[in-house]
DNA sequence: GTAACAGTTGAACAATTGTTCAACCGTTTA
DNA sequence: TAAACGGTTGAACAATTGTTCAACTGTTAC
């Protein structure tokens, strides 16, 4: 780890364009900002839970539901919603038996739209 | 793999809301599309790259000058720079012995904005 | 009460991934 | 030509991650 620290291991170059390299790191942001930022977007880097973003956006769905629609275990949807709740991605309401979940809020589906545009160039 | 399909392993629940599921199954984007999706997020989704990024944002910088300001080898750094070239994140231009590398346009930048908004809730 | 079902959880396993290391290629300079 | 340096690459290794499996909790219905 130890994002751009001077000290620590080094690249073993030999001419260093100085100005540029000071300017650059002067300009970078906090490395806990990096972190957050990569640990945001690795949530997002798994198609299950892009998937279940896409299916709980609108109508909250139960986990029964969305394990029916992604062909996939109860168990396994649960594990990735476990995560997605502890990045406060999405929110959840218990009904009886059910649980039902839904988007926490508009800001990722504005990230995916955008992500979207992105991939069809 | 094979996202929400009905055919195989399947969810083993007893009572689902089947309308809501077909509601749902007809609003999802193509699998495909699910894939390069997170593929994408994927990308972002590691401290180094993202790192990479920021710095090569505005003015090009040379592998040699990236690696010093991450505290990374030249290796490292060239092994990352290889998959942000792969999916066109980032481009080059050859000059004698360096190769500097720049964000490839805008549209990545608006992402991680939008997402660091985000995290700053 | 107890049987049945929705959902959660932890351990285990396989698969993926990031860095290191060593060897290599291409350009420059002597 | 040969040495030196910037950059790339493939194999190897450790670390991380997603799914499966089995056991468990809590709610509903008999």
């Amino acid at each position: 780890m130890e994002l751009y620290e001077k000290n620590i291991p080094a690249c073993e170059c030999e001419e260093i364009h100085s100005e540029v390299v000071d300017k650059k790191r002067e300009a970078m942001p906090d490395e806990s900002t990096l972190y957050d930022l990569s640990d945001f977007f690795k949530i997002l880097g798994d198609s299950t839970r892009v998937s279940i973003l896409f299916a709980i956006d609108g109508e909250p769905m139960c986990v029964c539901d969305i394990a029916e629609l992604l062909g996939m275990t109860k168990s396994a949807v649960s594990h990735q919603l476990k995560i997605l709740r502890r990045s406060d991605l999405v929110t959840y309401r218990k009904s009886g038996k059910n649980v039902f979940y839904t988007l926490a809020d508009d800001h990722v589906r504005d990230i995916i739209e955008k992500a979207l545009e992105h991939i069809k160039e």
